[in-house]
DNA sequence: GACATATAGTTGTTTGTGCAACTATCCAAA
DNA sequence: TTTGGATAGTTGCACAAACAACTATATGTC
């Protein structure tokens, strides 16, 4: 099945992501005035250690859509800052898995409010149906491609 | 105005743009199949000089949602691919005009048959009305951050 | 004309990404 | 029990992004 109705016009804006592009540069502001020493892509990797801690790499890795040594390095950075730590399996040593630390802990009520709001700014003035509809579109992008 | 029905739920994805990651990554496997020697951040360089040819850099910071440094970079690799040349302005000694190479005429035909190819993969099953306000929505958003 | 200010572009530094090649460990089949 | 393939993670390299500091040129105002 072919979508030609998807020509020349906005393909270029639909490849470069310059919506996602835009809120993920708010958002690093906002850290960055709020003092939360963090990167984008550190706070994504927390993000799902919030949700569930002490996963694995390879965890991440499915989690964030990274390949392996861009979690290796996140991991590395995110240790230097004292965030997380790396705790060897016992069941399996090839294994880390991965810790937050009590200052992660701290972030993330913080990071979280100033998240919700700089997407709140973003989707000023759309219905929210059109929101879900967008949402939705995105997955199925995701689904056909990943 | 707060859109307060977009919670935690599905937060993380917008952010972090995974369907413009998915499709810039598959985008980027054909162009090596190809054997098309560019990334898709020179190819997006590529692409507003290909709608207007010997514009200056500032112009394709504005065009690209880049900052100058990312274009110097950007600009010094395309040259030194032979894609694009910089001749300075007469008219304005501060500026430098970017001149597509006859090389780099050659590439447009191919690659953008590539891009679209990935984006009817990319937005196979969905229907055009869905996609029409998917755009919207998008370009929305670009405009509250930008 | 001289000077202050704005604009165009470059360079250095830190961080992140994608790919390939590598080590270490696990597991299953001979 | 050995061995061969799969899996988890790391390292090296090239490319890109964000920020700050910098140079060079242009322009408006006195």
């Amino acid at each position: 099945m072919s979508n030609n109705q998807f020509r020349k016009g906005e393909l270029y804006s639909f490849i470069t992501g310059k919506a996602s592009t835009a809120i993920a540069r708010r958002l690093q502001k906002k850290f960055n005035t709020a003092e939360l020493n963090v990167t984008i892509e550190q706070w994504s990797v927390l993000y799902h250690l919030w949700k569930q801690d002490g996963i694995s790499q390879q965890e991440l890795c499915n989690a964030t859509f990274r390949d392996k040594p861009s979690i290796t390095r996140l991991v590395d950075n995110l240790e230097k800052l004292q965030l997380v730590k790396r705790v060897s399996s016992d069941a399996d040593r090839r294994m880390n898995l991965i810790f937050l630390t009590r200052q992660a802990q701290k972030l993330q009520e913080q990071s979280m409010g100033l998240a919700e709001e700089t997407l709140n700014e973003a989707l000023e003035g759309v219905p929210p149906e059109r929101i879900e509809i967008c949402k939705e579109v995105l997955q199925i992008v995701y689904d056909n491609l990943k």
